[in-house]
DNA sequence: GCCAACGTTGGC
DNA sequence: GCCAACGTTGGC
């Protein structure tokens, strides 16, 4: 089983979104960059567990823990003209973008905020994805053993 | 709003 | 295949 972090900003789509939705589930649909695409279509199972990160906010940081609920599948809205994220290189008969379901299990007792991230930059979290210079990537894998560490600053 | 970093596009 | 131009991300 995979562990990843998993951006969005919040005014678009924020744990409170998720906390909202129906069985507190939602397809993570709209990713469109080809590294995130690959491990969406390869990686992601079914079971795996992701930290929420809300970024571009007053207070960037992890917000919650989802758990993946479907092995990754192709992304519906590439080829729904009515959604903000069609893609016509992406018709249903050779999806080219991928996406998976989001369960919220709960939220953090508080926010884990990126400060509190990076003040474990050069010890635990050392080669953590999120904390290199110019990431931008919305999906990241996380270690198990960062994963772990990072529960205990809650 | 600024700006660094990165991804994508398109001319050649 | 190279690379400049442009667009986006995201922290500050």
């Amino acid at each position: 089983m995979n562990y990843w972090l998993l951006k969005s900003e919040p005014s678009v789509f924020s744990i409170d979104s998720l906390d909202a939705a129906p069985r507190k589930t939602t397809s993570w649909e709209g990713v469109r960059n080809y590294q995130a695409r690959n491990m969406l279509r390869d990686d992601f199972r079914k079971g795996d567990l992701a930290f929420l990160y809300h970024s571009s906010c007053p207070e960037p940081g992890i917000a919650g823990i989802v758990e993946i609920t479907r092995d990754g599948y192709p992304d519906a809205s590439a080829w729904n003209k009515r959604s903000e994220y069609y893609d016509e290189k992406s018709p249903e008969i050779k999806p080219l973008w991928y996406t998976t379901d989001v369960r919220l299990v709960r939220r953090t007792k508080q926010l884990i905020s990126l400060a509190a991230l990076r003040a474990h930059e050069e010890g635990k979290l050392q080669g953590m994805l999120l904390l290199r210079k110019g990431n931008r990537l919305s999906i990241t894998p996380v270690d198990a053993a960062h994963w772990k560490f990072i529960l205990t600053l809650e």
